[in-house]
DNA sequence: ATCGTGCTGTGATCCAGATCACCCCTGCAC
DNA sequence: GTGCAGGGGTGATCTGGATCACAGCACGAT
């Protein structure tokens, strides 16, 4: 808790720096004013389980700085990750738009501030307000695409090399801002563990190791700690392939 | 085109038999009569492919009546299917939602009434009506449960008999009426081709094959035609082990 | 220094299911 | 009839990756 001080909990939507950003905070002041009444802010620590699979819904949270990891978990005990939310993100809309339990948990990967919304008052004021309805749709569009691209992913037996590498891909679109780096290697930075990322592709811990290390020998990539830098060019052909 | 008669359109929403239980169509009369004016409404044969993935979003279709299949094609030519979509499903909402390219494709899979609301109509009149903003939430969260589903499904390595009888086991959730039959033999009917069922749970024909072939060895389903009898009891054992 | 704990690397083994290569239907067109 | 196309069955073969089983290694707590 020594960091605490240096993270600095964003009370007023109104004056949020990000506000034009993002998504669901984009919105006329007197909507935000009154969609900001109904929120309650907290910042969680790495690690809080938002929400729970199963678990019967209570609200929504507008993830406000940090990241979070939805995932889903099989009978078997097996879990898979869904995607990564990013901040503006809301989560936990389909519980509480069919008002059926979470279907995913919800981990913060970082400390992070939410907004949390009951689900009484934010279906009130969807209803009120069609503009924000909109919104809502539109965040929901989004997880599906996500969903569907995760489907395309798993469904297609790409074979692992392949997926990893687009997963890869897909994060080195958010590069690190790194003063000297050689040209045609895109930093990045990486705070899953394998474990994890063997659950994103759908795969086994070990074949991860392996495959990244594959990756290391040909030179796809370069692993120092949480900093990787990606051979973009590279990669993209084992995609092809 | 002979049983072209025996096809009963159905022209008008407000007088429509199955309206009070359909999403979509569940409106008051005002705002019903007011969606029901910016529609066209068409029969199209089986096979016709309503939209295509990757297409730019012209609008969507409501489905009156029939079946149809939604699926996504990876770059390699192999397809998956997402779902099969019921009467009174909304079709194509995440593209006109988005504005992006239709993610997907669907075909319908019977002779099919589905009306068609093209995108700038249906986008004024959701915003103007919170109240079928609503609605179309409620599909997107299906859509989104659906797909979520499918992952679970792809994702936690459940042995192919075993997505195969989860499979079989929603299917016959929706069983046909049959007037004799055996108790403990639910008759449902099935009119994809076993390629078809391999893209459902993201396997290949020939292991379709030989999977139905063992479980009709093991009594668990019996196949005539495209009547199908399940054995419930027998196939949920499958999907615990 | 000495544990313990969580993450990563790697070898050995094994099997479900993809793939290829056929054959047999059944229905339809000519 | 004959030909042919689209479905469905089945055997033989091969392999990607799961699984098990360790062994390092970093880092914090004691």
């Amino acid at each position: 808790m020594a960091n605490k001080a240096a993270f600095r909990i964003m009370e007023n939507c109104l004056t949020c720096e990000f506000r034009e950003d993002r998504l669901f905070c984009n919105l006329p002041d007197d909507v935000l004013e009154a969609l900001q009444s109904l929120k309650t802010s907290s910042v969680y620590p790495k690690g809080t389980l938002l929400c729970l699979e199963g678990q019967a819904p209570r609200g929504i949270y507008v993830l406000c700085t940090g990241k979070a990891k939805l995932s889903t978990t099989s009978a078997e005990g097996k879990s898979i990750i869904l995607r990564i939310a990013e901040p503006g993100e809301v989560l936990g809309l389909t519980a509480i738009v069919s008002n059926q339990p979470y279907e995913c948990t919800v981990e913060t990967l970082e400390t992070s501030q939410a907004n949390f919304i009951p689900q009484r008052d934010f279906l009130r004021f969807i209803q009120e307000n069609a503009e924000v309805g909109m919104k809502v749709a539109q965040q929901l569009t989004h997880n599906c695409h996500c969903a569907y691209q995760e489907i395309r992913s798993l469904g297609h037996s790409n074979s692992v090399p392949e997926k990893l590498a687009k997963l890869i891909l897909v994060w080195s679109e958010h590069p690190l801002a790194l003063s000297h780096t050689k040209p045609g290697e895109i930093p990045i930075r990486v705070t899953l563990t394998q474990e994890e990322i063997a659950q994103f592709v759908g795969t086994s811990r070990e074949t991860v190791s392996r495959t990244l290390g594959d990756f290391k020998r040909k030179g796809f990539l370069k692993i120092k700690g949480a900093t990787w830098w990606i051979n973009k060019p590279a990669l993209e052909n084992v995609v092809t392939t």
